[in-house]
DNA sequence: TTGAAAGCGATACCAA
DNA sequence: TTGGTATCGCTTTCAA
């Protein structure tokens, strides 16, 4: 394949080699004409510029770094709509995806941006306390955050807004007349770790619950398999003799097993119990049964995340300037949610 | 943060740049002292190297380009595995790795190569009849193919062997004495896009049971939701009335809302029809209920992709060839299959 | 509107 | 065992 380079591209076009790079970048008005024959010869040459030579001599990569949650517990489904919607956002800015796993810490962010890999950094799963936090801080280049730490240190964060989720979980089912709630909620591991929107679902469904004048019990299933979902179901129903029971399900891989081990207890949701997920659509479509949920939106989320990154790559003037930026999440009945005659909506 | 380059490092430590370039490359003898001297100046400016400058200096950016599969669809389930394996194996070598869609194309790959973007490439989900393998071939860089294309144009390819799959289904039901088969097969679009390993499974699936005189049925669902898994169950049921009848079940997201709707219909697996599913492992334990599996392998496929990628950067003398490397698949009984009392493996 | 030339920060050759 | 320096391919002043 070729192997030109703008100097061969100026020598065709009869130009010199910064006119090539003035006709490329648009930085400086160009004749008509010249332009034309420049464009031309990069397309007989098929010229494409060498980007660690652009790197070096332009400061910039052109290039977004994203650290995603390898090797972690956390959860596995649902990450791909986000580095989907990373990758293809930068790709129409016309910037690459360099990927970091998170199991290197903050080696991982310094490397990048201490050897000039990137331009910018788009960091997912963090923790309440994350150590990586005032190392990504520290760094020259900005950096994004999918998802909200204690002290954010000035950077900028998107994510969904758990709380805001959890008071409409809360809200549907004290409207709807339950008179007592059960939160099915994170994993050991999760809890540990301190991932922030654990907290702060969990945190604003106790507040929403009181503020509603519910009851509130918390469990803690072990893991997402099967046995744990069993076990939770178990509880649930043992718990749940008294009156109308509503569930709320934030910790999205024990949904399947649970609405299975649900089911094979006989019961029926909406009828027997009521339950809200926190799950993609699709998840909540998908599901037997369909179940009403509380979409995570992790389109949106990444869409707003790489629309920060970029302001904060070209600051327009008295536009962005960082700050927590939280996606409202959307509620969609599917009818596992009993309503009684006094509420229909 | 820091903005040292090496001429700092060598000021620090009282040597010229190109001893310092030297020490980190190890390609020259280094006096113990001067090494230790230059570590030091290492250390104390937190030196790291820029990736651009040396990859245009040394014409190597220690980068691999990743090619997968967003945005068609292809089985979103199980990619992770393979990124996530990649990606490790990278850092293991010290490369860092680019992300490219598929929906680019061979935009990409030319992209990839053209702008020195990196120094090899991993290409998923490749089409029997693939566009972009002849770019590939034709790119300064080499590239390793995850999936076998009907011509390789001698690149390197490495895949699960499907066809091994397919025989291993086909013996372990006709060895259990079933005398009929059902194939759910891939759904349309994949069927079009002539994704190379479902023409691999359902060519040697027929081929082996005929040979085991075996009738088969290949069913098409539309998709992989509930309403295609219920019209599968259906024709399952329909069909199967006159013998013994084995499922195999290969394209992987049509799984757990089949096992779903044949347990709502009454039917008990390794009692009434028997099933082998192609999926990982953890899927096939973690369905309700656990079914007997071949597993994909994506670590080892993965693993085996990287192994003959570093292998292609590094040709050690009289080792690697391009040629094409197919992971044997590996069946786990989880009792879906009924077994006579004529064999008992 | 265009060109010449000085870097950008490494690598690796040629000498010593 | 080490240092000087040309070079990689592009961007961006500075001059014209």
């Amino acid at each position: 394949m070729s192997a030109f380079t703008s100097k061969d591209v100026a020598r065709v076009a009869g130009v010199s080699q910064s006119t090539v790079s003035y006709v490329m970048s648009g930085k400086r008005p160009i004749s008509a004409s010249t332009r034309d024959r420049v464009l031309a010869a990069i397309e007989k040459l098929t010229y494409e510029p060498n980007a660690g030579a652009r790197a070096l001599a332009g400061r910039r990569t052109r290039v977004v770094g994203l650290v995603v949650p390898f090797g972690d517990d956390a959860d596995p489904v649902g990450l791909l709509p986000f580095i989907e919607t990373i990758a293809s956002s930068a790709r129409a800015h016309d910037y690459e995806v360099l990927l970091v796993t998170n199991d290197e810490g903050s080696a991982g962010l310094r490397r990048l941006a201490g050897r000039s890999l990137c331009d910018a950094i788009v960091m997912m799963d963090i923790k309440v306390h994350d150590e990586r936090v005032p190392v990504a801080a520290s760094l020259r280049v900005p950096v994004v955050l999918v998802g909200i730490p204690e002290d954010p240190r000035g950077l900028s964060c998107v994510d969904l807004d758990f709380a805001a989720a959890a008071r409409m979980a809360v809200d549907e089912l004290a409207d709807t007349g339950h008179d007592e709630l059960v939160v099915v909620g994170y994993p050991p591991p999760v809890i540990e770790r301190r991932v922030n929107y654990a907290e702060r679902f969990l945190h604003a469904a106790r507040a929403r619950a009181g503020a509603r004048g519910l009851p509130v019990l918390v469990l803690q299933p072990q893991d997402g398999r099967r046995s744990a979902a069993a076990a939770m179901a178990e509880k649930i129903l043992a718990h749940g003799g008294s009156g109308r029971v509503g569930v709320v399900v934030p910790f999205t891989t024990i949904l399947r097993p649970l609405l299975h081990a649900l089911g094979a207890r006989g019961v029926v949701l909406g009828r027997d119990l009521s339950l809200i997920g926190l799950s993609t659509d699709a998840e909540a479509e998908d599901a037997e049964p369909p179940f009403t949920n509380i979409s995570l939106e992790p389109r949106d989320v990444s869409r707003r995340a790489m629309a920060s990154l970029f302001a904060l790559l070209d600051p327009e003037p008295g536009v962005a300037r960082p700050g927590t930026d939280l996606v409202l999440p959307r509620l969609t009945r599917r009818g596992t949610v009993r309503t009684t005659s006094t509420r229909n909506r």
